[in-house]
Formats: C-alpha cells, structure tokens, sequence
RNA sequence: GUGGGCGUAGCUUAGCGGCUAAAGCGUCGCUCUGUGGCAGCGAAGACCGCGGGUUCGAAUCCCGUCGCUCACCCCA
C-alpha cells in the first residue's frame, strides 16, 4: 500500500453508486420515450472537443468560456476542451455530416457527462449529466412550443408538479444592437449605482447586466427599458406566436423579461423550467431544471449553412436529488421470487446448469454458490424476499429430484429435476 | 474565486488533553454439521481526512492543507 491520504474522487466529482442507478435508468426511459414519440434520433458527440469550438459557439467572455472549461494539449499540440455543453458539439456534427441534406427538421437528443470547472454546491458538479435535444433546420416557432413542451411534458411523466416556466426573447441581429443600444445609455449614467462585475458586463455583454442577482442592480434594471419593446417585427411575431402555441398547449408560463441566460449563441427564444422546492425553513425556493432557447445564428457561425434551431437541455443530477427530496420515485428493489440453495459438490456443480436453464426460461433466480451451509442460503433468500427457495442437495442429486420450499409458510415439496421449471411457473402464477 | 459549518469502522454517531478509541445498524461466523425470519455469543472492520506544531502525553488544542457541505457568483 502507498502511503499517503487514500484516493477519492476529484472534487466535484462523484460516483453513481448502485443505489442511484435506477433514478438514472428512470430519467432515461422517460427521456427516450417522449424523444422517439417526437422523433428524435440519438446522437453521441465525444467529450472531447476542439477548444475553439466551444470558444466561438458559446462566446469567449461567457463564465462558461471564461473560466469553467477544462483544456488539455495533445501530444500534436492542439488544444481540445472537454466539452462544458452539447449544443456546439451537435451543431458542429450537424455541419460534419451535412445533415442539411437529410430532410428537415432534423431532430436530435443525447444525453452524458459535461464538465465545468466551477466551485461544486448543492446539485452542481464538475462532472454532471445533462439530457438535450437539439432542432436543426426550421425557423417556425411552434419548433420552439416543442421543446418546452417536451422538457415540460418529461418533468410531469417524473411526477414534478408546480413547474413554471419562464419565457422570453432576445431578438435577432435586426433589433438586438439597438436594444443593447438603449439599454447602455439607460445604464451609463447609472453605473455606479451597480455592482462591479456588471459595470464590467456595460462593455462585454450588457444583457447580462439584466439577470444580475445583485439587489442594486436589480433596483436599477426595474426601470431599464425592456426588450421585448424594442423588438423587430420579425421577432416580435416569432415570439407572440411561441405564446399563442404555449397557451394553446396549456403550458403554464410567464413572461419574464429579464430572463437572458449565459451562452452568447441564443436569438429570440429563452426560456428556463423552474420547480419550487421548500427550503429548510419552510421558505419557497425555486431551482432551474432545464433551460434553453433559439439559435438561429450558430451553425453558420461554426462554418455551415445559414441553419436555423432550437434545443434546451436539463440536468440530471439536480433532477435526481428532488425525485429523492420529494420522493417522487421509489426505485423497485430487484425482485427474485427464487432462490437456488445447493449442498454438497455434486449439487453445486450441477446448479450453474439449472440456473442456465431457469435464465433461458426467463426465471428471475437468485443464488449464493459460493455458500455452503443451507442455512446461511436460506437466511440470503429470506433477505432477498424470495418467495420460493429450490433446495438441491446430495440426495436430490442422487434421485434427480429438487426440493421447493415455500418461505412463507416454511411447507416443501420433492419434485423431479426436469419438471422444476414448469413446477415454479405453476407456483408463480398463484 | 469569497465566506460559514463539518471530516472518528461500510453507514449513523459517542468520546473533546490521560488506560488497548466506543456503541448501534450492516457484514461474516457459531449456538443450529440438510432448513430462513427471533434470540444469544463471537469475529472482521478505524494511518480519528492528510501534514506540521504545542505538550511528558493529541482523535481532542493551534496552524496549514485536502475533501464534503451551505451561502455568494453562475448555472443544469
């Protein structure tokens, strides 16, 4: 043994033990259902990307750029990021394998590990698991009611119930600058009045300035004119038609104008999927589930064509730790209503045999081969709730015969070797 | 990155300057050599997170560090 402290899993990260697997495994069955119900095939993009990839589709003075990507150099000295999100990596495929020549809409979901280098804390990591599904290639906004539809739709199926949904849009390059315009001399004469990584974001990105938890900075961004306002026509159809789809659609949203998010890639449409949980204290908190919008612009900013999409993603983790929260989700104990208890050499020997057969014959069985004494097995089979316990031992080998008991009421009965499938099944099915 | 709380068996915790670091749960075994649940007995399992300091003596006090956690920031 080496000396020094043990090793344990790098901050942030951690493992998914056994016990936490069946909240994974229930998370992915909804996931996939809805996305084969809405047609969306499954794409895996590697973790792995070109670091400029990320740079330019995120935007190099987003937080996620700035400082949350991990680097690594390879031996050829390129520099390759692992990748902190999906959209560009499924953009980035999109172009490499010319899906604009497939019929669009082209729609595709992934799901996987991401990573962020940031300070871990409640229900975020440096390895986290997101699921995402990504539109390509339509620019109607019923595309955009869809995803929400469908991040709202998997979030119900997972038993979440007071879901709100906020929505909001930022419009294009048409009306965008000239929002931004306003905004900043409406901010200018006001920007000592803001906290200092804002004053900061006056230059770089003012929208941010917009979602800042700072409280001055909200008291100053009450009265700051707001963007849907300053909308082009173009947008401000787009968007009311993504809420006439909302309503129709009976998605309980509500308009929050100050909504922005982090990636510099989105146009008009964003909106996030916010559960209330209670706090410690009884007190109302709310947490962001999923989160995404339109990007209308990133494809061809990666170097294809002028392709038009929509997508969000959601983060399992955090979903995972409120279906525990608020128990939502009991995951089933593996059920084995037979158990196989073997005495002797020639029975052990001979129930890797059976347990074959029983597993051809669709038998959920349990064992404990490695067991010698009856009784420590027939002590596992109780553990495991086992209704019925086949019992091989010298003489039934001698006899080519099996004992079935009954755990329950502890009754047993001798039956030939040959007939205990059909024996167990018969008993099964009372 | 900043600040608070916490690190003692697999888990939950006790011990808070002085015997061989303790208990419950769990694990394994025995009582019961071919019959489970209950009970009794026993065993294994702890570099007391790591490093340094103070002290005759440190799990206990001090400093550092790593990790967890909560909040801020940001987000999923």
């Amino acid at each position: 043994m080496p000396k020094g402290p043990r090793f344990q899993t790098p901050q942030g990260m951690h493992d998914v033990l056994p016990e936490d697997q069946p909240y994974i495994e229930r998370i992915s069955g909804v996931v996939k259902d809805v996305a084969d119900f809405y047609g969306y095939a499954r794409i895996d993009t590697p973790m792995l990307e070109d670091a400029a990839l990320f740079e330019k589709g995120i935007g190099v003075t987003t937080d996620i750029v700035e400082k949350q990507m991990y680097f690594l150099r390879t031996k050829g000295g390129d520099v390759l990021a692992m990748r902190p999100e999906f959209t560009a990596g499924i953009a980035r495929a999109y172009i490499q394998h010319g899906m604009i020549n497939l019929p669009q809409p082209v729609k595709l979901y992934s799901t996987g590990p991401l990573f962020r280098h940031e300070s871990p804390q409640a229900g975020r990591f440096r390895q986290f698991h997101q699921f995402d599904f990504e539109i390509f290639g339509e620019q109607s906004p019923a595309n955009d009611a869809q995803i929400i539809q469908m991040f709202y739709a998997i979030l119900r199926e997972l038993k979440f119930s007071h879901l709100i949904i906020e929505v909001n849009s930022i419009g294009d390059s048409q009306c965008r600058p000239y929002y931004k315009k306003l905004l900043v001399n409406y901010l200018r004469p006001r920007q000592y009045s803001l906290c200092v990584d804002c004053r900061r974001r006056m230059k770089e990105n003012p929208l941010r300035i917009l979602d800042c938890k700072e409280e001055k900075c909200q008291r100053v961004r009450s009265q700051a004119p707001q963007i849907i306002d300053s909308l082009c026509d173009e947008c401000k159809n787009h968007f009311k038609q993504l809420l006439e789809f909302l309503d129709e659609a009976d998605l309980p949203y509500h308009l929050n104008p100050h909504l922005v998010r982090g990636l510099d890639y989105y146009t008009k449409t964003v909106f996030e999927i916010f559960v209330e949980t209670e706090g410690d204290q009884g007190e109302g908190k709310t947490l962001a589930l999923a989160g995404g919008g339109r990007f209308d612009t990133l494809v061809k900013l990666l170097g294809g064509k002028d392709v038009p999409a929509t997508g969000a993603a959601a983060g399992m983790e955090r979903i995972v730790s409120l279906l525990k929260e608020k128990q939502l989700f009991t995951p089933p104990t593996p059920q084995y209503r037979i158990f196989l208890a073997q005495l002797g050499d020639a029975a052990k020997k001979k129930s890797a045999k059976l347990l074959e057969e029983m597993r051809k014959a669709k038998l959920n069985v349990a064992e404990s081969v490695g067991r010698d004494s009856l009784r420590a097995q027939l002590a596992r089979a109780d553990k495991l709730g086992a209704e019925f316990t086949l019992i091989l031992g010298q003489r039934e080998v001698l006899d080519n015969t099996i004992v079935i008991r009954e755990m329950a009421k502890g009754t047993q009965e001798t039956v030939k070797l040959e007939k205990v499938v059909e024996e167990v099944r018969k008993r099964l099915k009372k």
